[in-house]
DNA sequence: ATTAAAACTGATAATCATTTTCAAATTGCC
DNA sequence: GGCAATTTGAAAATGATTATCAGTTTTAAT
């Protein structure tokens, strides 16, 4: 019936390396130029198409995430860890500092379930991104 | 202090034209190039640099906002009425269609109270935006 | 291990939205 | 009217991302 994901996926060096950069670094939020001049510092060659490449199939896979910016600064992939799935809850992202918070409790289910009955509205968890200040940044602000 | 509204506005026939578009089709969601080529058909002439800087003007001011999509397809802006201030609510945003709609309800206040006390974080209302299917969309989708 | 097909890489070119530049035009104010 | 501040617009520049395509690597099957 669908037949997107038809094809297998090879596992290759610039992949894996990029994966780990991610691993290793979970709280990063990079652009793709920024592991471009990461690997290129590092000695290790790889192309920026092959970067794009990747992210854009790790974010397939619900591996990152992908955050645009409202400049014209270029997108940042962030590491998601997958454990309970990420469609199960929200994302908060501090505006400040970056760090994503998953936020997955009850209240989740309470919200959709007001905004379903009294908004007529589906909300959409993997797509939507909760922007505000993390507890550091919001006592720094103030 | 905050001198950045030092400046004057100067009112345009350019000016004019953009928020006269919007205020005659407040629902609709359009790219910059979008409105250049309605303008352009209409006879209406203009240069992109100015509808670029007219809307960044608009964006600024709060009147109207910008919404970033995932592929390359440009930002689109959307007329926000501004009657109770947007940064009292939030957005929900059809994936499909594109309707934005103002949720403006005690509920959001305990929303932010809970984020806020179970999650320690401090939502900006005006940067998020909640994704997913309006009404008429959902019932469409399944 | 060979091999063939499928998938991936990377250098480069292309695309395309947005920004910058700067001279000319417009606006608001005396 | 006259002047300074601001805006406009055509064209060039920028900059992130995507497409191209020949060559390489991976996988699975023999």
């Amino acid at each position: 019936m669908d037949n997107r994901d038809s094809k297998k996926n090879y596992r290759t060096r610039q992949q894996d390396s990029i994966e780990k950069y991610f691993r290793l670094h979970p709280d990063s939020c990079v652009t793709a130029d920024e592991i471009y001049i990461r690997f290129m510092n590092a000695g290790e060659k790889i192309g920026k198409a092959t970067i794009y490449r990747c992210l854009d199939r790790m974010v397939e896979s619900g591996e990152i995430k992908k955050f645009l910016s409202d400049g014209g600064e270029g997108a940042t992939y962030q590491l998601i860890d997958g454990e309970g799935g990420c469609d199960r809850h929200f994302h908060l992202k501090c505006t400040r500092c970056g760090t994503v918070i998953h936020m997955d409790c009850e209240f989740m289910d309470e919200f959709e379930r007001h905004i379903m009955q009294h908004h007529g509205f589906m909300v959409d968890n993997g797509r939507t991104i909760i922007y505000g200040l993390c507890e550091k940044c919001n006592a720094k602000a103030t």
